[in-house]
DNA sequence: ATTTGTGCAAATCGTTTGCATCTGA
DNA sequence: TCAGATGCAAACGATTTGCACAAAT
């Protein structure tokens, strides 16, 4: 059935990134990569992955999702607050983030640009730029 | 002397902005307020306090940090990592980032320009945007 | 006098770590 | 086999909170 035929996949993504397949890994990639894009905290992973029936523990998690941004299939995202989010979406693009219910969504498309990107200081150069859009429900 | 000239300014600053002018609201805005625009942490003023014998507890310097930063005298910096940074800048400007010692500085006049804003999504308003360009040593 | 702020210590929250035990290649 | 992963519980750092005491209007 098509259950076994995405774990294969995420295997393959697993290996590829030189992580080695385990039951935890194959079962949060599970969860991170096959409902469209994400922004998640590991917090809420382990309950998703609790509610699914699969133990893992909390350490897990966040040593999964840090092994797996180090090798590029999630990116971390800078939002203010205590809380971190990880992103499925690696690709270059810039996030609302919605305060109250501190919810993080994509930018669709590519919303912004930027013109006029200043120099980086003498000796430094630029990692990434991030944009985040703060919204506020409207009353 | 220059010293109760400041602290007169500071008072009527944190009258303005509707606060109490405390002892201790006073000695954190001169320290604030005293050396240009600053980005800092609740524990290094903390420190600073404590080094210019003014004894305050963290607490403190956490409530008054937000309490400031309701009243519009200071902005939340949103970087990743745990720590909160502080800006005595409430204009409307961004920030290089710089990974390893986990400064924030200003981008000096308007270095970035953004062109197309995106639409905030339905219901929605914008509150503000974050720019953060994240720099590393060059090596 | 009344309201508002402060200090302390304990509590909380998210995250990390140490270490003994398991597991996949 | 055995390097590498996992779980647990304890440790941690930053921030917050509760409450008795002190200071400002």
């Amino acid at each position: 059935m098509r259950e076994m035929q995405r774990q294969r996949e995420v295997q393959d993504m697993l290996r590829t990134a030189g992580l080695r397949p385990t039951r935890q890994r194959v079962a949060l990639a599970e969860l991170l990569y096959s409902r469209g894009n994400r922004h998640i905290s590991a917090e809420l992973l382990h309950e998703e992955a609790e509610a699914a029936d699969v133990p893992v523990s909390l350490a897990t998690v966040y040593n999964t999702l840090h092994q797996f941004t180090e090798a590029g299939l999630l990116r971390e995202v800078a939002v203010e607050g205590t809380k971190t989010y990880f992103d499925t979406n690696t690709d270059d693009h810039h996030h609302f983030f919605i305060e109250g219910d501190n919810r993080v969504i994509d930018v669709p498309g590519s919303g912004v640009s930027m013109t006029r990107l200043p120099e980086a200081p003498e000796g430094m150069e630029i990692v990434r730029v991030d944009v985040v859009i703060r919204l506020r429900r409207k009353d």
